[in-house]
DNA sequence: TAATTTTGCATCGTGAACGATATAAATCAC
DNA sequence: GTGATTTATATCGTTCACGATGCAAAATTA
């Protein structure tokens, strides 16, 4: 078994995939207190930048299909952090809009994009390494978009 | 609402969420044909590079506890691809090992890493500057390692 | 306008992830 | 060697991710 290309330590989508999880996982002491997990608080991002918008405009910001959205949107409803009413003009629609709760956690959520920088405690050098990789990132994101039709 | 470190478009978070998600999806064409999923496939990897091992020493290697490898391999046995004994020396261990099938796969994962690169369609350029990201996601990686102890 | 297609959302089933908890075997401390 | 601790694995419950399917409303086309 001696194809380079198979080891696990040349797999770029293995990076990717832990990366992503460990990432996830760091954000817990910030999104435990409030109670939310971390689609969660993407779907708040969304929402904060705009409120009252219908499953497919969260869906599409978040790359994420109805499936995934509706029961995700569902709990969140039940948490009280949105409401999930009737689109008038398209009646198909469901428009989600942020409770007082919803809304109250922006507040709370100020300082977490700080803390985690705070927290990976990676020098500057090696944070702007990171930064760096966001052109590429959004290059991938791209190409894999159009793959994923 | 106009904290520009809490819009969508400012986190990096969600930059490796998604491309991880989406270049799992990229894998589709090539690993349905094999009948396995992305974690399986990793499994896969580690066990072709060194066949029988415990379960603990392949979750190290992908950075998975055992909460979640105990049922990909028991997925796993039951598609015929494993088997798991009783470690002799520590016989809390379950020793994992290849079956003929487990094997006979791997000659057809071969040309999967170059299928997905060409399937990725990227310039070279573009290639290499995601072949850049690979010592700064290794040392984001370790950050978060010991963050998530 | 009637027929067709598309769109927006929901539901179901399966496979991950992962926190919490449990259990037995191995190791350590004294 | 006995008691305490650690280690290796398993189980359970909840939340995601996503393919497949269904359905009704809207948009398009005939």
């Amino acid at each position: 078994m001696d194809n380079e290309q198979l080891k696990l330590e040349n797999q770029f989508c293995f990076r990717l995939y832990s990366a992503a999880r460990l990432m996830m996982g760091a954000y817990h002491p910030y999104l435990d207190p409030l109670g939310i997990t971390y689609p969660q608080y993407l779907v708040l991002l969304v929402l904060w930048e705009q409120d009252k918008q219908p499953v497919c405009d969260i869906g599409k910001r978040l790359m994420l299909d109805t499936n995934t959205m509706t029961p995700l949107l569902q709990r969140m409803e039940k948490a009280g952090l949105i409401t999930r009413t009737r689109g008038k003009k398209d009646t198909r629609q469901r428009i989600v809009s942020l409770t007082k709760q919803g809304k109250a956690l922006y507040e709370q959520a100020q300082h977490i994009p700080e803390n985690m920088q705070k927290a990976v405690m990676m020098p500057d050098e090696e944070m702007n390494e990171l930064l760096q990789m966001i052109p590429s990132l959004d290059k991938l994101i791209e190409e894999l978009k159009k793959l994923n039709k």
